[in-house]
DNA sequence: CGGTACCCTACTATATTGGTAGGGTCTATA
DNA sequence: TATAGACCCTACCAATATAGTAGGGTACCG
């Protein structure tokens, strides 16, 4: 299960992804449109800016934006800051690889083998879906959604 | 991240597993021969039990034993019941579905939308992987690192 | 130069993880 | 039927992670 410091953290990435080249979002309109606690909020954006999914602008008129196009971040690249790898064992993880301290062969664990099948199944989802690709998938559900109550 | 509870239980399936018809084991064996500490594999070992994973057998001769056939007991059933609900976020999850709180249109939510294929691939494999399976992959895994020592 | 808005450190409460301790209960068998 | 073998059950504990809150510090725009 992913965090609570990891949806709020989607969320404001989508949210900054549909208000892309409308300048800079402050963290308390986030905040409040999103439904998020602000200071917490905070911490978030800050260490995804530290990370270089964000950049941001101080004084009046500043704010947060995303540091690339929305079609350049994935989801992938946000998790991995907000919740850590994605491979469900650290010793299949290709970007934080760690040997488990329960496993003396690796070749040969019937767990590893399983669960690198399990990271390349997540991580070709995550890493390949951008934030510019929620907000089309999100736009045709929204779609579909008026489509269904119209017959209703 | 599976918890090491999960993967200590998991160790324990597989070497079950492989002594399948080889009668009762006893948790202490279990706990030497996987090094795991014994009253910790106790605990984990009753739950799998609790969940009709697994069955014993009180008094002398007694022990853990599979519950079903190797082929009948897959990684996702296992995993539920140590680690909770496969699924990346409670709103798609199949086995435990959940509202997420912080989200208030479950049809037209991105983080959601992505979280569903998520889900789906992790259950996919698995579910659709037997403990059988797990002993093939490893052995067949042993066999290609005996070719490999054999040419070095 | 003043206010806006991000930046930083520290603190707290609660839940989860990874165990440990110590008996209780059932069962085969001598 | 006694007894030892082996699982069963309750309770506790320390360390870590999660989900925040508090309170200022610092940089920047106008």
């Amino acid at each position: 299960m992913i965090s609570k410091k990891t949806k709020y953290g989607l969320k404001a990435l989508i949210h900054l992804a549909r208000h892309y080249d409308e300048g800079p979002i402050l963290i308390a309109d986030l905040a409040r449109e999103e439904r998020i606690p602000k200071k917490f909020l905070e911490a978030i954006l800050l260490s995804l800016k530290n990370n270089g999914i964000l950049q941001s602008k101080k004084g009046k008129g500043g704010g947060y934006y995303l540091g690339r196009p929305p079609g350049k971040i994935t989801l992938g690249q946000a998790i991995r800051v907000m919740d850590g790898p994605l491979a469900p064992v650290p010793c299949v993880s290709e970007t934080a690889y760690a040997k488990c301290s329960e496993c003396d062969n690796e070749l040969t664990c019937g767990i590893r083998l399983v669960m690198k099948d399990v990271r390349d199944a997540i991580a070709g989802i995550l890493d390949g879906t951008t934030l510019a690709d929620v907000l089309e998938k999100v736009d045709s559900a929204e779609e579909s959604e008026k489509v269904l109550n119209f017959y209703i």
